[in-house]
Formats: structure tokens, sequence, C-alpha cells
DNA sequence: CCATTTTACGGGAACGTTCCCATGAATTGA
DNA sequence: TCAATTCATGGGAACGTTCCCGTAAAATGG
């Protein structure tokens, strides 16, 4: 039932060499004769002969895999940031093993194992919403496996990461709805467990109080980033005595959920309120009106943070520093909060 | 630098027992004494050993895990798809290497040989707009690697397919438009090498015959899914002497371009032009009007292609047969094609 | 023409498991 | 109490590579 895969003995029985001068001859070691690689070749070629990466793996003990661990699959963030990195990975001849966590603590550390037993040579992390404890990414640290964290970072571990510059696109953003003339911003915020919310917050205060503005408390509200939460905390800001007139979601599927509520009560947007998102998600250009949003380069995240962990592969670890990339993000006003 | 990976024999030293004994008391073999085991499962936890897989995998000749190939990262169907595998697959206890091929037929095969060469027990194949020689996969036939298509599948290999029943699908969708008293329903659709175009194609023709309604020939368009082109095409189609009230679209990503195109027409939709899509994306939701169009079940793809798959790899391959599973659509019917 | 270097190749260990077979100790039965 | 059986463990091959080391033959040099 179970084949026999070709290998490079048999490659070797067949033109009676050794299986030494085979495998020379198949990595392009340059002392083997011409005419013997050539041969080699030939044949291998001709009975599908595969490189086996298992033996190839073990005896290098390393994977030429990266880990990918992300919270989520649902938004189209990820798969994005997944894609660019996977470009960069494949051209430096790595695999990708990916691993969704489902924004489940548990989940998180079983993938963590997971990567662990596969040996991988790196790994990419964006953690879940309920991560509070990083143990099971301190024994990537303790094993000398180089980790790059992106998007949702974790500080209690030193590793490189990368991010867009949370604050200051939070900051545009609501200084845009200040300028517009809107009094009374609130915000919809992620849970403080995550350094994108705090850091998203932080913009959004430090908008108003470059303003003078007044930090209305009522206003802001942090949630678990559970998508069908949004529909009550939107109705109870509507509901207020005094409701907003503007709203700066997390994130765009928050945005969105908000819109959805807005247009159900027939408000006028953005007149009534504006709303602003972040990150420019697929849907929110083609939703009516357009969201207005914070950008940030999704695929370069992917990319450099590939980029980021293979440079630390192939350094000495001494060496390299947990630096920090910050991208750029860029505001993208559309009708949510503009009439055009 | 390099640090030294605890191993079974790290631990069988440490105990003064052989490394058998600490192999069977990890891998919960009978045979061991109930002290043994315990005092074994203590020091691996205390030393962090994880089980070596690469190890594992060259001694079972079995990676424990199965590949994805698939077109594109860019639509969310396939991330979507990707999601529903890898959950069954960890189920099972195996993990997921995707790779994506860009639309690219070489990338494809490149694809297929990393597969080959990581040993996967199994793929998951969806091919690219291209492919149109299938070399590469029979590889996996003549070395007895399962393999399961799905969405875009290939008839030239016998093997397991998941699909929706696109034929039914385009006949609901057409049949809609019919009924909704549209004359003359242009069909923009993709490639005749893919399998899903051509019975999308057939779909929408079968409807005109049932209702008694011409084919006309210059509103039938296969293009080669460059989303690009979709403008150039909904221009020519709108600028026809007689143009067409209404569009069925080869999928979503192609009808939200040419709603968008309509738009900046100015035409009314959906009186003077009626779209409708295929595979419900993301997108269809919110764009303004909302895009009738037919839903398939994305996440059931991927369960259903991988428990096919794992079905395959731990049965007696010449016991299973290469079955066809067949998902039913569902036309959701929003503003694009009816006023509400 | 002989000593030395280079060239091309073979042999075998190592990577970390699993698993089969052997073996001594413990247990059983009459 | 002694043979037969069971039990817990050890030893070593195997998985398919790479890579180090050794070695004949060929090439080089004076």
């Amino acid at each position: 039932m179970k084949r026999h895969q070709v290998t490079i003995i048999d490659i070797a029985q067949k033109l009676s060499i050794s299986k030494s001068t085979v495998s020379r001859a198949l990595t392009g070691h340059p002392s083997v004769r011409a005419d013997t690689r050539q041969a080699v070749m030939e044949l291998a070629q001709q009975m599908d002969y595969q490189r086996n990466m298992l033996a190839i793996n073990l005896s290098s003990s390393q994977s030429k895999t990266i880990g990918i661990i992300v919270p989520e699959f649902v938004t189209s963030f990820f798969p994005i940031v997944i894609m660019g990195a996977q470009e960069i990975a494949a051209q430096a001849g790595y695999s990708v093993l990916i691993s969704q966590s489902n924004e489940t603590y548990e989940t998180e550390v079983a993938n963590a194992k997971v990567m662990l037993a596969n040996r991988v040579d790196g790994v990419l992390i964006s953690i879940t919403r309920e991560t509070k404890n990083f143990d099971h990414f301190a024994i990537f640290k303790r094993k000398g496996i180089p980790m790059v964290f992106f998007n949702r970072v974790c500080h209690e571990i030193e590793a490189p990461k990368v991010v867009v510059d949370d604050y200051e696109g939070a900051f545009k953003a609501t200084e845009h709805l200040i300028l517009s003339g809107k009094q009374r911003i609130a915000h919809l915020a992620g849970p403080p467990s995550l350094y994108i919310s705090r850091k998203r917050l932080e913009g959004y205060k430090d908008a108003h109080r470059k303003h003078k503005r007044p930090l209305i408390d009522e206003l802001i509200i942090s949630y678990d980033l559970n998508l069908e939460k949004v529909k009550i905390y939107v109705k109870y800001l509507l509901d207020l005595p005094e409701p907003p007139d503007a709203l700066f979601a997390v994130n765009d599927p928050t945005a969105l959920e908000a819109l959805k509520v807005i247009k159900e009560r027939g408000l006028v947007i953005p007149e009534q309120i504006a709303v602003v998102g972040f990150s420019n998600d697929y849907g929110s250009a083609l939703i009516e009106p357009g969201l207005t949003t914070v950008a940030q380069p999704t695929r370069e995240i992917g990319q450099v943070s590939a980029q980021l962990l293979l440079d630390q592969i192939d350094t000495d670890s001494s060496v390299w520093k947990p630096i920090t990339r910050v991208l750029k993000t860029e505001l993208i006003i559309r009708g949510s909060s503009q009439r055009s």
C-alpha cells in the first residue's frame, strides 16, 4: 500500500556510486565531475525524485519554515498580512505554517506548541484579544527561536515589533472630526489589554487636548471586539440625552456595524453623526456612504515582519536588537465624515 | 549560538533509563511502570521538552501536515475556505501548509514541488485561472498522495472534488432576472478553461432556454478574471446600440466592479440595469445597493474538503472512490436586482 | 621520475524519534 | 519449587539526508 519514495540511495545504486556523491551532485557541491552530475540529474528527473525535506530538516536541525500565529481570519486584515509575509518567505526559500487562534487564549497556547514541535525557524505573532499571559511565547525566547510581533504586539517580551502609528492615526482621525466642527465625538475603543487599543485611545484624547476640547467620559466605551455587541453600545450612545455628533471606532468592522445601526435610525450622515474607522478594510470603500478611515499598509506589515524575522534568523542572536518598526498610516476621507 | 534542544536522550540520561522507555512513557505506551511514566512526564515538563516533529516525521515517513494550494488571497473566498479546512485538520492533529499561486501557472508548479518535498500527507487544491496542464498534480497521484480539488477543480485527474452547484446557482440567478422582466441579460463569464466558468455559463443559457428566451451572443463575454478589465467590458456592453438591462457576473468581485462603472454612468439600478453576482463575498451586503448574489457555503467547502482528504489519508487507497461533493447554493436577493 | 597537491569519490556518523526484538526480573501456576 | 508466562526495560536498526574524514587516482611541480 505505501509506496516507496525515491531516495538518493536508489539513485546511487542505479548508477553504482555512493549516496554521498549523489547528494553532492544534487546540492551543487563543486567537487563532483560534470558527467557524474549530469547522470545524477537526469536519473533524478526521470525517477520523479523529490528531496525529502523531512530528512533534510532533521539532519540540519532547521525546518526552513516560519510560523504565523494570528488571532482570526474573519476580517481581511490578517489574510493580507499573511500574503505579504508568505511572499517574502517564499523568496527566501521558507515555507509558511499558519495557525489562527480563533481569538481564544487556549488555542493560541496550543498553536504555539505546534510551532515549537514543528521546529519552526521563527514565528510571526499577533495575539488574541484575550491574551494576558505570555509564558507560551517566552518559551520561544528561551529556546532561541526568533519572534516578531505585529499589529497586536506584546510588550512583556523583548522582540522586534511591526506596528502602524496607531497613536498618530487616531489623532489625525479625531482631529479631522474636530476640524469638521464636531463637538461630541464618541470613541468605541478596543480592550485595554491590547496595546493598539490604548494607543488609539491616547491619540483620540490628545487630539481633544490639543484643540482644548473636553473629554467626555460617557462617550468613551471600551469593548472586547466582539462585533455582536457593537449594536448595543451604539444604541446606548444614540440614546444619550446629548448624543454624540461623531463616532471614531477602533477598527473598520466596528465602524461598519455602527454605520448599520445609525442608518437604521435614519440619521443623516455625516451631518447628524459622522463615523470614522481604522484600517481601510475591503468593505469600507464599498459601503454607502464610504467610510472615512485610517488606512494602514496591510500587505507591507506582512512583508516587513517577515523580513525582520528572516534577518533575525540568519543573524547571530547576540547582535540583533528588538527594534520596533512603525509604519505610516494615511487618513482616507470619505462620505461618512464629509459631504463630497 | 545554536541552543541544544532538549531530547528524549537528555531525559533518559538524567533518569538513568533508556530512551526507549522515555519514548514509551511520553507516547502513552501501556507497558511502562506508572512511577517511571510519572518521573518522565515531570522531568519533561520541567525541562521544557517539546517533541521534535521533524524526527517523528522522518521516522514515521509522514508529516501530519496537509497542504493547501489556492490561486489567490485577494478575495475573501479562499481565506475562509482555508479557515474551514484548518479547523478540521487541527482537530485531527494535522498542521496546514499554505501556498498561494498568485494566479500563475509557474508558481503553482513550484508550490506543488514544495508540498512534495515537505511530504505532505495530502493536498487540497484549487487551480489558477491559467492552469491547463496538470502534470504537476499527476505526480501526487503517482506517489500515492491523496488530493482533493475544490472550487476550481480539474477533471483531467481522478480525485475527489468539492464544488457548489454552479450550474443550478447560475440558473437560479438568471431565472430570477428573467422573472423580474429583464429582456437582455448580459453575462460576464470566466475563462472557459475553468470548469466553474463553463457550468455557470451553462446555467445562464439553460435558464434562457427554459423560458424560451433567445441567447444573444454579443451579451456573453468571457474574460480572464483580471478585474482591471471589467471596466472595459462593461463599458462595451453599455455602449451597445441595444444595451443590456441586466448583468449576471461570474463572481462578486466582477459584479462589484461592474456596479461601480454603472453607478458612474448614473444609470438607475435595478430598473435600467440589474446586477447579480456569485458567491456572496463580504462586500456584497455592504455596497449600495446590496448585490444580489448566489451564496455558497464557503467555510463548509473547506471543512468538507479537509474531511474528504483526511478520510482518504487513513483509508486504503484501493478502496476510496473519487466522489464529487456538490454543495447547495442559495440565491440572495438584494437591491441590485429588486426594489425592496 | 618521484614527491606533493588536488580531485572525485566512498564510508560512516549524526540528526531525534519509533519500533521491533532481546533480556532479565517478577509473577503465575501446579 | 521450578518451569512458563508476563512485565518492564534496554539495545539497536531504520527513516533520508548532510557533512566530515579518509583515500585512491590523477595532476602538478621541480
